[in-house]
DNA sequence: TCATTTTGTAAAACCCTGTAAAACCGCGGC
DNA sequence: GCCGCGGTTTTACAGGGTTTTACAAAATGA
């Protein structure tokens, strides 16, 4: 019987992939990740740095302008076409005309920083980088209005206050918060909860809704709702006033 | 028999909420991202600007520090606790020491530019983010005059107020503006909306169209009408006026 | 024009959802 | 084994969405 918590793979240490053609500052920046629990692995040309990410999963990409054999806007078009379409890039370099930081955004790149760089503001851009990507998906807490809950614990509050939730009560409440927004079919969620075997003729799923409904006092006055989308399923959305 | 296609109906529309104290400067970003067929709502306080972030599904978000009830930062924070989690914010404001940087990212924005802006960066960085995002506008928003359609929340507005419209007024609803100036026979809406073989013997699609005109308020006044192809089926026309 | 067929739509009949309560199930203690 | 207990599923009935029905109005053709 598979609970969504069994789902969570927890990969705290974040990996990232540098492009930096200058020595000391290629120290410097890896110095900073490092401090705070990163893994930084360095290249200082386009080739090496290809084939690195070609034979490692790496979580982030830090590019530099300035290089040996080509320049960071072909390393990064030819990553995004080849290799990883979807690992979040921040450039970082010293040009800083507006024709440039278009260019890199278009090839591809997430973020653009200008040097000299910030020790500060480079950790929170890549912190905010990994949030958007969905890296470090084990984000144990969980808020939604006046509710608060933590995956980890198995715990719900509402107020501060622990509301008591069954297991199939909790998973149902964390599905939905996790997918505000979106419609999630009866399906999908005898999927997610309760194991695949999609037996269509019960009424178990609604009986679920219902309780999450009650129990976490999801109901319009608290600013959110689970909607139900006739003969399809449900949806958690913020309340229109 | 007029040709309608004069109306061009846009399946791309990306719409953007914008926090920014400064009436003029507001206009001319508005200009900016308007030029490139996004549409922008503006609010010059953080409390207009929460409310309607709750009521209307927007895309993505451009905030700003300086308001007049509460800091850009109160906003986000308030934001990503209480409306909406997953939504792409970009924070732009004069200030650019690196406490408020981190600050501001370390709030949950995903993006942080220094006044003043350069047109063709703030679009690239938009886009940069729409693509992290996800964002994908295509063929899930649709407008007809006053009536916009959201057919990934299946939600339906006129003027930016919500309808209540049923699944299967909403789906007839749907295939009516996908197929603006099309004869669409009764056995077609039959088998897009309700599934599989056309039984020709049942009134429930007229039942529907009728539904569909009431509840949308298409009528000759608001530009647009159904209008009835004797033995054949529909057709959703622009008047001329 | 009239006779016939088709359409518009209110209302009845039918089916899906909300939810309280009963039934079921697995587990530990006696 | 038997009982109680908490979690889960099914049942049952009330309420709302969907389809059919019914009849008036409109369209068509002679």
């Amino acid at each position: 019987m598979g609970s969504i918590m069994d789902l969570r793979e927890d990969h705290s240490i974040v990996k990232i992939a540098m492009l930096e053609d200058d020595q000391q500052q290629a120290q410097l920046v890896k110095g900073w990740l490092e401090e705070i629990g990163h893994q930084v692995t360095h290249h200082a040309n386009g080739t090496d740095f290809l084939e690195a990410c070609r034979r490692e999963p790496f979580d982030l990409a830090i590019l530099d302008w300035e290089l040996p054999d080509q320049t960071g806007v072909d390393v990064l078009t030819t990553l995004r076409q080849q290799y990883k379409q979807s690992l979040p890039v921040l450039f970082a370099t010293q040009r800083d005309n507006e024709e440039d930081v278009v260019k890199a955004l278009s090839a591809g790149a997430d973020d653009y920083l200008v040097k000299p760089l910030r020790q500060k503001e480079l950790t929170a851009r890549l912190t905010a980088l990994s949030r958007r990507a969905g890296i470090d998906t084990a984000d144990t807490r969980l808020q939604l209005g006046p509710i608060e809950i933590d995956t980890q614990a198995i715990q719900a509050r509402i107020n501060g206050e622990l509301v008591k939730l069954t297991q199939k009560e909790f998973d149902v409440a964390v599905l939905f918060i996790r997918n505000m927004g979106k419609v999630l079919s009866r399906e999908f969620l005898l999927r997610q909860v309760w194991g695949v075997d999609a037996a269509l003729n019960t009424r178990t799923v609604d009986v679920h809704v219902s309780k999450v409904r009650r129990c976490l006092q999801i109901n319009p006055d608290m600013g959110f709702c689970i909607t139900t989308i006739y003969q399809h399923g449900y949806r958690l959305e913020a309340v229109s006033s």
